[in-house]
DNA sequence: TGTATTTTTCTTGTCGACAAGAAAATCAGA
DNA sequence: TCTGATTTTCTTGTCGACAAGAAAAATACA
């Protein structure tokens, strides 16, 4: 299925090969195309890309870095399981992190991160109304990006875009269940957040990005239980 | 200088040379050993430790993507310099981390786990007691990844283990200025979130996790501006 | 037929070599 | 002597090949 699809013929200028491969693989698991335990084979990706095993394999350690994928050593590497068990401890630290990082977007912000912050509104406010589910996910994941980088702390920007990239997953399975239709919802809270910030509102930017958080953090739960119930008896 | 001391000339097992290489560079880039800024070749690692570029490179990938060293494109590889204009977020995460990790443990610690703080609690206070600078910076960090363990959230434990990493590399600076002399004052601090720990008492742990880490980033920040003093001026 | 053992196959981990890109060194011209 | 172009050198990025480890397949034996 692979083979048929060679990925890039063109010349690629040096160096640029591990980021476009960590970059495509990256998406593809956080977008579920590529599900949670499948294995990955680098000499199918080398065929793939077009490149040899050596660069595959450096994107490969990047992300079994970041969690998304796992190695059995000398054996197979697969795309990590979502941790079904954790995901109590991963809500805390997420909700968490939705007030502290809108807190300080409240505090810090420049005019140019508004504008930054307004375009992936748009952008996700876009995606909802084409039922793009999968630019949903990832609009909604960069707009609350921009929020934590105008809040000037590196260290919770990037902690933060890594819960959420995980959360990118869970996102996905939450969609599907309902067949892609869509929280408008969402959109108008992120108005709300937007004009807390704007107007330096650091009380109102902690509880909207607590409430937001919570909110998300429900349905996905009410999600999981449903399944629970379906799939396995704990 | 590094050719005359062949790391391990003994036959290594499959597959542990990266780990080897990782953990070491992680070591002496932490304890100051390896500079900021100083420059990584990748032959002469290669030749340190016996085996051929290829794991070496594997176990940079790694601590570049733990920020530990950069890329220049190309070009050059070096150790990360301490991001002193980023210091202030940086605190900021830490006391936060501080309180979160040390509430979370009080909330969900088990025997077992007690045992292993206070373990680690006993190296601390060896480490001091030896005057040994190396061994105190890096059994407090021991310590408080512990209690982070303690708590139960992967996701705080990690990110808390990152920040307390890249605190190592400060921390080796604040003790050198000093000329290793200790602060016996850390572990009676140490002794007092056990007990709070122990007891279950959140609020206690909570408060004294916060002045905690607030006293070391006081006199850390006392450090920065008499070095900011006497080095540069902003 | 079922089980233990050997053989095969398949994937990963490591290696040595080569090519590209950039800096340093050399050289030419004024 | 200084400046600009050219060559050399040095480091990194990529490649193809081989070896080791483990699973799967095949074989032998009861």
């Amino acid at each position: 299925m692979a083979d048929s699809d060679p990925e890039q013929t063109l010349e690629r200028k040096r160096g640029s090969g591990v980021k476009l491969v960590y970059d495509l693989l990256r998406d593809e698991i956080l977008d579920l195309k590529l599900a949670p335990g499948s294995a990955i084979d680098e000499v199918a990706l080398a065929a793939r890309f077009g490149m040899s095993r050596t660069p595959i394999r450096e994107a490969l350690v990047r992300l079994v870095s970041e969690g998304l994928i796992e190695t059995l050593p000398n054996r197979s590497t697969m795309v990590s399981n979502i941790d079904f068990l954790g995901m109590h401890a991963y809500f805390d630290a997420l909700v968490l992190m939705y007030r502290v990082t809108t807190r300080l977007a409240a505090q810090h912000h420049r005019p140019e991160d508004l504008e930054n912050i307004r375009a992936h509104q748009a952008e996700f406010s876009d995606a909802v109304r084409s039922q793009d589910a999968l630019a949903m996910i990832a609009t909604n994941a960069a707009f609350h990006s921009a929020i934590a980088a105008a809040g000037r702390n590196a260290y919770y920007a990037g902690f933060f875009d890594r819960l959420l990239g995980e959360g990118r997953r869970m996102l996905r399975l939450y969609y599907q269940s309902y067949e892609d239709r869509l929280p408008n919802r969402f959109v108008d809270e992120h108005e709300e957040i937007i004009a807390a910030i704007a107007a330096r509102d650091v009380d109102a930017a902690d509880r909207l990005g607590k409430a937001h958080g919570e909110q998300i953090v429900e349905q996905i739960g009410r999600l999981l239980t449903r399944h629970e119930r379906q799939d396995i008896e704990l």
